[in-house]
DNA sequence: GTCTATAGTTCGATAGAC
DNA sequence: GTCTATCGAACTATAGAC
């Protein structure tokens, strides 16, 4: 799996490749910072500072604050979409589905917690188009796990009796690991994925129904 | 179920019953805007217009920006603690508590939503003495959900292997519903409340090993 | 306890030399 | 594309009159 952000140095030589990797310097800093203290917590001089550069030069490559936290979120937001959508590609059993896109949904905000912090707490900062675009994103996204979740409610595999409100919940077992992650914590993302990939399989086959 | 942020007009007349009213205006204009745009997105004059008097007059009754957080999570944490440790003490058996403490958490979250995303969000603004005391009533909610849990399994009436990140996910669940939750939204802090609390007993009762 | 006025700092963003 | 220098606005917090 990729990083996120996508990296100058995976770019053909010559062209823009320079300019890219100093981009890529800034995303990496802005990323960080906005992580850490929030959008609005966050200064460009902070950014400057961390990129190595003059606060003057981060205008060179972006216009705004925003449009620097608008590239991190659409780049996170788009990666968490293909990595949802390639889990669910990987079977075709509604439980296999859906124990794959929690896994891996729940390791990316693990493994990217810097970027799933962005992508998941930083939205309000963003202007009200580039708001639009992401919010199209992330239905896209619970979309997807609506779509398994019903499935396996159609064929029988699944007995949860609010299909839709289980969605929302399997999303947020994911999306609130950024919040609490910790790189020198007890468990590695691969590890949190598959605990909550059971756990999201019980949620949606009562134990009492099933018996 | 009374309102986390203390209000000067259950006071008993006289005494600070005036000074007291004009600190809950404040404290209800801080939650708004905190809520909505986050610590750091707030200015001081922000908070003394939507409370109607002038940027100095606020430093009267708050020293800082900071001590206005704090007294807002603070309030806010002692409620939730309360909330779950009430819910606790209403039943004996693990998985009534379970899902009366699921049950009473995600709805609060949903009902106080502008409370909980302070008490949930705003955290890493904090002083570090207030970030410490504030973790410990943080840690109190936790201990008390994972010895629900661990009850439960030791009764052999849950069934989850990973009793702790049980407690973890379904303390997830509750608080993220302060991120998405919306007043217009089509579910009330009650039905929330009751399928958060079907959907946590789910989790630790895997209708695989039960059956 | 409220106000007007403002000190002193930091902010996002720009100008212009190299 | 980078820098130094800085503009103009906004920020937290305080001073002092009433």
């Amino acid at each position: 799996m990729t990083n996120p952000i996508p990296n100058a140095s995976a770019t053909v030589p010559g062209g823009q490749a320079r300019g890219d990797a100093t981009r890529s310097r800034l995303l990496a800093a802005a990323l960080d910072s906005f992580a850490i203290r929030g959008f609005h917590g966050t200064s460009t001089r902070d950014i400057a500072q961390s990129a190595g550069m003059s606060p003057a030069a981060v205008y060179v490559h972006y216009r705004t604050k925003e449009e620097l936290l608008y590239a991190l979120s659409a780049a996170g937001h788009r990666h968490v979409l293909q990595v949802v959508e390639e889990a669910a590609a990987m079977h075709t059993a509604p439980a296999d589905q859906l124990r794959e896109i929690v896994e891996q949904f729940a390791a990316w905000h693990a493994r990217f917690h810097t970027n799933a912090r962005v992508v998941q707490y930083e939205m309000a900062a963003l202007t009200e188009e580039h708001k639009r675009e992401i919010a199209s994103l992330r239905r896209a996204v619970e979309m997807r796990v609506r779509a398994v979740i019903a499935s396996g409610v159609a064929r029988d595999e699944f007995t949860v009796r609010t299909p839709n409100t289980a969605a929302l919940a399997v999303l947020s077992l994911g999306i609130d690991v950024a919040r609490w992650y910790r790189e020198d914590g007890p468990w590695t993302p691969e590890e949190i994925g598959q605990r909550y990939g059971d756990l999201a399989l019980n949620m949606v086959r009562s134990s009492r129904s099933a018996c």
